[in-house]
Formats: C-alpha cells, sequence, structure tokens
DNA sequence: TCCCCGCATGGTC
DNA sequence: CGACCATGCGGGG
C-alpha cells in the first residue's frame, strides 16, 4: 500500500514517511496505514490513541472497571467490547466476563475486501466516530476473532491504545494474553528503536532497565482463568514487566524491521495460523476455551507466528501444553520452535535464536550484553541464560548464552527441537523440546519424563553422583545457572572431572556412551535410597518409580526368581566378575565385589566358585541382549556402512531418550533443519533416516564425512592396537574387535552377535556398571529412532562430530572402556575359567564391549526407523560397557 | 596454551 | 539482492 502521499497517514502528523513506512492499522482498502516512523512506533506500542486521540472525542470508560478506553477509532477497535446493553467493557474486562468478544474485527474482513481509496481516511475519523457511539453490536461478528485464519490477520497492534503508563489497562485483554512479557520486552525494543527514532519514550527506558515493569494489573486477576497473559516475565528481574502487551508478536518486526519492511507482517498470517494454531493454543490447557486465548494470544502467537517462519512455528500439541503447564492454572501459549543446530546443541552453549522470534518474545535488548532470562523447562527447572544479540550485518543475530547445561540436562542433540512458549499469567518462558524422532504431536514432557527416567543425563562422572543426578531429575531442582556462569550444576560437574572443556566433554561423552535399555530396564538401574518409597508415575504407559530424594544409582543386577520362587538379584563382582545372587531388595554400590556379599559369606571372596553356571548366567542375560544383538544384526545387513557411519554422527546427535516412538520417515523431517533440503549433507541432514534422501556418499568428502572417516580411522587404530594388546593375554577368539567400521561392520561384525545375543548382556551390565568409572557410562539418550539405536554409539562417537570439537573426552571414555574390558578379559581368561565363558557372553567373546558398541554404532539400522523399541531408551552407555574391570 | 567471546563469513532462503 | 543464520575464525584473557 504505498499511498502516494509522502507523508505519515495519521493526519495530525504529516510527517513524512520514509521510505520504508512503518505500518498502521489496516484500511479498508486492505492495505495498512503508512506512518512515519514515529508514529508507527507509537502504533506498534499500542499508544496510538494516547498521543495522537487523547482529546479526541471517543473515549468511553470501561462498564466494569472504568477504565478508559478510546473507542473512537479504527486503532482501538479491538481494546473494547461493545455491550449488548450499551456501553463497552475493556478486553480485560469482557475476558473476565467471558464474553470475549472482541469488537468485531472490521479490519480483517476490510483487510480482504479492498475499498476505495477514499474510504481510506474512514480509517480514523469514521471509526472514531463510530466507537463514540454507543455500543455495536460488534459481539455478533465475534467469529472473525475466533477463527485461527482471521486472527493472525487481526492486528492486535490495534488493541493497544494503551500509553505506557496509563494506557496499559487498555490494552487489549486479549493481546496482554497473547503478549507475554516477552511481547512486552519486544515492545521494549521497540521503545528503544523509537527512542532512537522518534518516540518518546521515556516509558520505555524503564522498561529496558527491567524496572519497567509495567504490568498489566488488571490481567492477571481479572482476566482469564488459566489463560492470563503472563504479564511478566517474572524470571528474570530484568526483564522488565511490561504492561503493554505487545501486540502481537510483530512488534518487532514491525519496530525493528518494519522500517525496513512492513510488508510481512500481514501478508505471512494466514496460512500458518490455522494450522498451527489448533493445535496448541487450544489445547487442552485452554480448552477452557477462553476466548482471550483465542483471541488474545492466539492471535498474538498467531500474529507472531505469521511473521516468523514456517520453520518456527511452535506445533505443540494440547498434550505437550499442558504438560508444560501442569495442573496450574497457566496457559500456554507456544512462541516458537526451532530445531537445533549442530552448534545450538554443541559446547559453545549458544542457541541461536531465529532473529524474529527473538524479536517478537523476547525481551527488547537495546545492548549487545542483552539480558539474563529466565526460562524454565517442562519439569519446572529454571535456566538462567543470557539473552543477547551480536552485531551482524547491519542487523542482529540473536543468542542464548549458557544453554549447554539445559540442552545437556534434556539431552538434546542437533536436530532436536526446542520448543519456546510462555506460560500465562506468569508470562513466564518455558522451554520445552522435542527430540528429533518424536512426533509434533508427542508430548514433551512426557518424553521430558522419559528421558529423564530413563537414563541419568549426564554420561559422566556427574551422574554417579546422585545427588547431582537428583537435582537433575528431580522436577523441583531449579538448575538455576548464572548466565554469565556458563558452569551449570551439570557443567560443574563435568567441569571438575574434565576440566575446562568439560561441556565439550560432556557432550560428547554423554553422547558416546549409549546404551539402550527399555525403561524397565532403566529403572532397574535405579534403586531408592534406603527406606525411601518411591511413588510409582505412569509415563506413557510406563511405570517410573520416583523418589523424593535422588536415586541411588546402584550396580546393575539381573533380577529374577530362584527356585523357591523368591525374587533374588544376580550381581556381578566387580573384581573377579562372579556373579552372585542376592536378595532382590539388597541395594548395591555402584561397584559391587564379592566381599561385599555379606549375606552369602561362602561367596563373599572372590576366590569362591561362582554359584550360576555358565549357561544359565547366559539365559539370564539373554534377554538384555537381545535388543542390542538386533541392533547389531541390523548393522550387519546395512550395506552401507560408510554411510550408517557418516550418519552415526548425526544421529548420535539424534539420538533421544528412549521414547517408544519411532522415528521413521516421518520424523526424519523433523530432523532436517527446515532450510536444508534433501541431499544435504549438513550434520543435521545426515542422519540417515531411513535411508530418505540422498545422505553423504562414501566418496563424500565433507568436513563432516571427512571427520568421522578420520575418527573412526582414529578409534580402530586405538582399539586394534589394544586389542592386539589383549589378544595376547586373554584368548582371543576371533579378530580384534575390528572396530566397527562402518564397512567391515557389515561383513564379520566383531561384535559376538551371532552369539552374542545372550552376551548382550553386556550392555546391561555395562551400563549399570559403568557407573563407577565411567562417568558416563550411562547416558541416556533417547534415540529418536527407538529401535534405531545407537548409531550414537558409534566409537566415532568418540571423536565425533565436529571436527573442532575435541573428542578427548570420549575417547578417554572409551579407552576406558577397553582398558577394563581388557582386564577383565584377562582376569577372565587368567581367573576363573567359569567365568570366562560368562565374561565371554557378556562381552560377547574376546571383543567385548567395544564391538558391542561398534556394532551398535554400526547399526545403520538407524535408518530403520524404529523398529523395535518402542519402549526402549536407547542409552547409550559409556564405553564402560565392558565397565566391570 | 587454551578457551571463550565477539565478529565475520558464507550458504540458504 | 537482502536478510537470516549456522558456523568459522581470530583476538584477548
Amino acid at each position: 500500500m504505498s499511498s502516494p502521499l509522502k507523508i505519515c497517514f495519521n493526519k495530525e502528523c504529516k510527517e513524512l514517511k520514509s521510505e520504508r513506512p512503518k505500518k498502521g492499522w489496516p484500511l479498508r482498502n486492505g492495505e495498512l496505514a503508512e506512518l512515519c516512523d514515529r508514529c508507527g512506533s507509537i502504533y506498534d506500542e499500542g499508544r496510538f490513541c494516547d498521543t495522537f486521540h487523547l482529546n479526541a472525542s471517543g473515549w468511553r470508560c470501561c462498564e466494569t472497571c472504568g477504565k478508559r478506553v478510546h473507542c473512537g477509532c479504527i486503532i482501538s477497535i479491538n481494546t473494547f467490547t461493545l455491550l449488548d446493553a450499551g456501553g463497552i467493557e475493556c478486553m480485560t474486562c469482557a475476558r473476565k466476563n467471558v464474553v470475549p468478544l472482541p469488537n468485531p474485527s472490521w479490519p480483517p474482513l476490510f483487510y480482504q475486501t479492498p475499498l476505495p481509496d477514499r474510504l481510506k481516511d474512514l480509517s480514523v475519523k469514521n471509526w472514531t466516530q463510530l466507537a463514540g457511539s454507543g455500543p455495536v453490536p460488534w459481539r455478533q461478528a465475534p467469529s472473525l476473532f475466533n477463527s485461527p485464519i482471521n486472527q493472525p490477520e487481526l492486528h492486535q497492534r490495534v488493541p493497544y491504545d494503551v500509553d505506557l503508563s496509563s494506557g496499559i489497562d487498555r490494552l487489549n485483554v486479549a493481546e496482554r494474553l497473547s503478549t507475554s512479557s516477552l511481547e512486552k520486552k519486544k515492545i521494549e525494543d521497540f521503545s528503544e528503536r523509537l527512542m532512537n527514532g522518534t518516540l518518546k519514550g521515556g516509558s520505555r527506558n524503564t522498561l529496558e532497565n527491567g524496572n519497567a515493569g509495567i504490568k498489566c494489573e488488571e490481567q492477571p486477576s481479572s482476566c482469564r482463568n488459566k489463560a492470563q497473559l503472563s504479564s511478566s516475565l517474572k524470571d528474570e528481574p530484568s526483564t522488565p514487566h511490561f504492561g503493554l502487551a505487545v501486540p502481537y508478536a510483530c512488534p518487532n518486526e514491525m519496530n525493528g524491521q518494519i522500517g525496513v519492511s512492513g510488508t510481512h507482517l500481514r501478508p505471512a498470517l494466514q496460512p500458518p495460523l490455522a494450522k498451527q494454531f489448533h493445535g496448541n493454543v487450544h489445547n487442552g490447557v485452554d480448552s477452557s476455551g477462553e476466548p482471550q486465548i483465542r483471541n488474545g494470544r492466539p492471535r498474538v502467537e498467531a500474529r507472531g507466528r505469521n511473521q516468523l517462519l514456517p520453520r518456527y512455528w511452535p506445533r505443540f500439541t494440547d498434550q505437550d501444553l499442558q504438560h508444560i503447564s501442569g495442573d496450574s492454572n497457566s496457559v500456554i501459549t507456544p512462541l516458537f520452535e526451532k530445531m537445533l543446530s549442530a552448534s545450538d546443541a554443541g559446547r559453545i552453549g549458544r542457541l541461536v535464536l531465529p532473529k524474529k522470534c527473538a524479536e517478537a518474545y523476547f525481551p527488547p535488548i537495546s545492548q549487545p550484553e542483552g539480558l539474563p532470562l529466565k526460562v524454565q523447562d517442562s519439569k519446572g527447572k529454571e535456566w538462567i541464560f543470557q539473552f543477547r544479540f551480536w552485531p551482524n550485518n547491519n542487523s542482529r543475530m540473536y543468542v542464548l548464552e549458557g544453554v549447554t547445561p539445559c540442552i545437556q540436562n534434556m539431552q538434546l542433540q542437533a536436530g532436536d527441537i526446542v520448543t519456546f512458549s510462555r506460560l500465562e499469567p506468569e508470562g513466564k518462558l518455558v522451554m520445552g523440546f522435542r527430540k528429533a524422532s518424536s512426533t509434533p504431536a508427542s508430548d514433551q514432557d512426557n518424553e521430558a519424563h522419559k528421558t529423564h527416567m530413563g537414563y541419568s543425563t549426564n554420561g559422566d562422572a556427574d551422574l554417579a553422583d546422585p545427588s547431582a543426578w537428583a537435582k537433575v531429575d528431580k522436577s523441583g531442582y531449579i538448575a538455576t545457572e548464572a548466565i554469565g556462569v556458563k558452569s551449570s550444576s551439570s557443567r560443574k560437574r563435568k567441569n571438575t572431572t574434565l576440566g575446562s572443556k568439560s561441556k565439550r566433554l560432556k557432550l560428547e561423552s554423554e553422547d558416546l556412551i549409549e546404551l539402550k535399555l527399555t525403561w524397565e530396564e532403566a529403572q532397574g538401574l535405579l534403586r531408592p535410597p534406603p527406606n525411601h518409597v518411591p511413588s510409582v508415575v505412569v509415563i506413557e504407559g510406563y511405570e517410573f518409580e520416583e523418589y523424593e530424594d535422588a536415586p541411588i544409582l546402584g550396580k546393575p543386577t539381573i533380577f529374577t526368581t530362584d527356585n523357591m520362587g523368591e525374587k533374588i538379584q544376580w550381581v556381578q563382582c566387580e573384581d573377579c566378575l562372579k556373579w552372585r545372587k542376592l536378595p532382590a531388595n539388597a541395594l548395591l554400590p555402584s561397584k559391587w565385589t564379592c566381599s561385599d556379599n555379606s549375606g552369602d559369606p561362602e561367596r563373599s571372596l572372590c576366590s569362591a566358585a561362582q554359584e550360576l553356571k555358565a549357561e544359565q548366567l547366559e539365559d539370564l542375560l539373554a534377554p538384555c541382549n537381545s535388543a542390542a544383538s538386533k541392533k547389531l544384526k541390523g548393522a550387519k545387513q546395512e550395506p552401507d556402512n560408510l554411510e550408517a557411519l557418516e550418519g552415526l554422527d548425526t544421529l548420535a546427535n539424534l539420538a533421544i531418550l528412549g521414547e517408544g516412538e519411532a522415528l521413521p520417515s516421518s520424523s526424519q523431517a523433523t530432523t532436517k533443519h527446515p532450510r536444508h533440503r534433501p541431499g544435504c549433507s549438513c550434520i543435521v541432514c545426515i542422519q540417515p533416516p531411513s535411508g530418505k534422501g540422498p545422505k553423504h556418499k562414501q566418496t563424500c568428502e565433507c568436513n563432516v564425512c571427512l571427520t568421522v572417516k578420520r575418527r573412526f580411522q582414529t578409534l580402530m587404530l586405538r582399539r586394534e592396537k589394544k586389542q592386539s594388546e589383549k589378544e595376547e593375554t586373554s584368548r582371543k577368539k576371533q579378530q580384534p574387535q575390528k572396530l566397527i567400521m562402518p564397512d567391515k561392520s557389515g561383513d564379520d561384525d566383531p561384535v559376538p552377535c551371532s552369539k552374542t545375543e545372550n552376551s548382550s548382556p553386556n550392555q546391561k551390565k555395562v551400563v549399570s556398571e559403568g557407573s563407577d568409572d565411567d562417568s558416563n557410562r550411562i547416558k541416556s539418550s533417547a534415540s529418536p529412532f527407538k529401535g534405531q539405536i545407537d548409531l550414537n554409539i558409534q566409537p566415532e562417537r568418540e571423536e565425533e562430530l565436529s571436527p573442532g570439537s575435541d573428542s578427548g573426552n570420549v575417547a578417554r571414555l572409551i579407552q576406558d572402556a577397553t582398558e577394563r574390558y581388557l582386564r577383565q578379559q584377562r582376569l577372565s581368561s587368567s581367573g576363573s575359567n567359569s567365568n570366562s565363558a560368562i565374561n565371554q557372553a557378556l562381552l560377547g567373546g574376546g571383543t567385548g564391549e567395544q564391538q558391542i558398541n561398534n556394532s551398535i554404532i554400526l547399526d545403520s539400522s538407524h535408518q530403520d526407523p524404529d523398529e523395535d523399541h518402542p519402549s526402549t531408551l536407547s542409552i547409550k552407555t559409556s564405553a564402560s560397557v565392558s565397565a566391570t574391570g
């Protein structure tokens, strides 16, 4: 709508518009009023009426609260509702009263119905008059608002006629609702911008300072049941609470970018909204049906969404929302989501935020340093990230810094999706996630739980620390990290262990070691502290025990029933590897040795014979291994090992906590970066989702592939070396563990799969065992591919991913594991023969854990989506597999 | 020397 | 062609 006139559409202004005039209210001709920067900014802030129409007619008082609302112009059309009985009601009150129908959004209508230019003029004047007139039957036209489609279009801006100071009240409730503090912040940004340019904005400053605190007093209380605005992000101290409801997310765009282009605002709207919305906004949470939500938030969001690229549209499901909101009355407003890039998930700890999203939903920041931002995860943990930006090409690149701990906690990897939403009443930012594998519909929360449940988050020693673990898992626990402080609890752990590189290490280590466990198995690794009675939580059909205090990670054992029908558990001595029988209720230390077998003096020494025969043990362990063996087999079958390898890294990234869901083809889509197209060989895209799209070819020489190959080779060499050593000492069966080169894997896989199925028990053991030394041993990450697996496990992973990253930790872990394994082997060979069988079984023959890992890795199977483990967690065990050593 | 921060670069849309 | 953003890179601590 480039109007011929170069002056601001606001008659009371008459300033020249910039080349890229700011967009104002919708005109009847379907265009938007073009405003000068100053007016545009004011409009964006919802203060237009307060600024220009203060003395105009049309100001009326809300019948309910008495607030002044300008009803005389189109600009404020959405800020009030006409009462059937006459008079008007501010949106806030209207919402309270449940009659949330906003004024008919004529704009939308008109929007689409072009009118003669002459009508443009009507916009202000006529409307003004209109407002002045009594109640209009607007309510009858509510549908407009409600319709998702329209919503987007509607401009929420209109609603804000509030001025920062007084006007706030007037903000549309809906708007407010919709707008979160974040948005408010945005507004602030605007203000900033404005300040720079035109605005007078004192208020803004305040806001930015964080004091802004302007909150809509009204909103919360009255308005919605659940859905209230989050008036403020209370999270951050720094975060100002704006009273202003930012119109919709758009302000940013409008503001910031607006100057540049006002166009996108409108245009984008439609399509997306409808889709996304329904799922999100209206989900159960809001089911309350508050119109508000619809009107307000949804819109806001909708708008925001509209303006956002589709890839950032939130796809929350109702369940997701509910989970996030929990039982609280809070309403969750989905804001946006983003697939984690390799760098986002990397150790750098920076999460690049889509610019528009950042500007629309996060507090406005004028300084590159940004603000600390509190974000709550779906479990209620609070994280503090530094929300900041970097100047970039005359623009800004927004990032959240210090996200590593959070990401790790959530066990997220590249390809996974993080979601941001706002908890309305509180205005808190909530960060959820979806594993790449998971379906959009999947419940985040559940996933989260699963994730957490299944494994300890860290593979690191950290995990070893029960308390740490507890922290992680405990919903109550708040892992508050100082923004600047990168060390989150998790990090600290790592740091302590690993040192400065901890971050990286952590990630890698975690990634490296993955075991897949079934939920039951996973839980089996957890033991309640003595005297603690767990509460059982059922998540997605799986029962988990929840303890007030952190669960104790116990040595993995095998539970069974003895001849007498009594429940018992078998545990393997760390030293001699013999299996000992213990009461089912025995609580074992992570490192259990025969000497701990006080209950059975006869077998409290390693020298004592093993009660269990090898075959029996095998039978015992078999079940555990089956999954692994399957995987291995699958891997072997995989023709293109290389591909598998290549994909491994990616897969690893994708690894998800064991969600049962299959990732299949559908998941693939999610795993890919929206921007990437089939054939893209980026880290994210390489994932081999069921072999769809062209992935890296064997001949591919991209960085990723080269890196993978290189690492793989390195690893192989290392292993071979060790193996050779080991072979000498121990009786080795066949070729040493060939590391699972992808290629090789196909053939003879080192892994003893063939027979090993049974042996696989190792994995289990390993998992549990890892506890001691390997901090990492357990990594619980769910792989997107449930069944698949473990590509993550690839040994390569050690070195894994980013070339830049140092895989040292991983390598270490692996080495450790290898060493242990070797030790075991030696022990077994030299020591009691009885054990040897077991060991072999466990270890899968001479090759031992490595093989397992390798095999797993090989599993290109991941490509097959989820085949088997619907419910299995893919726990990545650290190298520790052989752990016992 | 290593790591991190901030900026720059380049690919993609 | 410009904007966006993922990643790389260099300098400083």
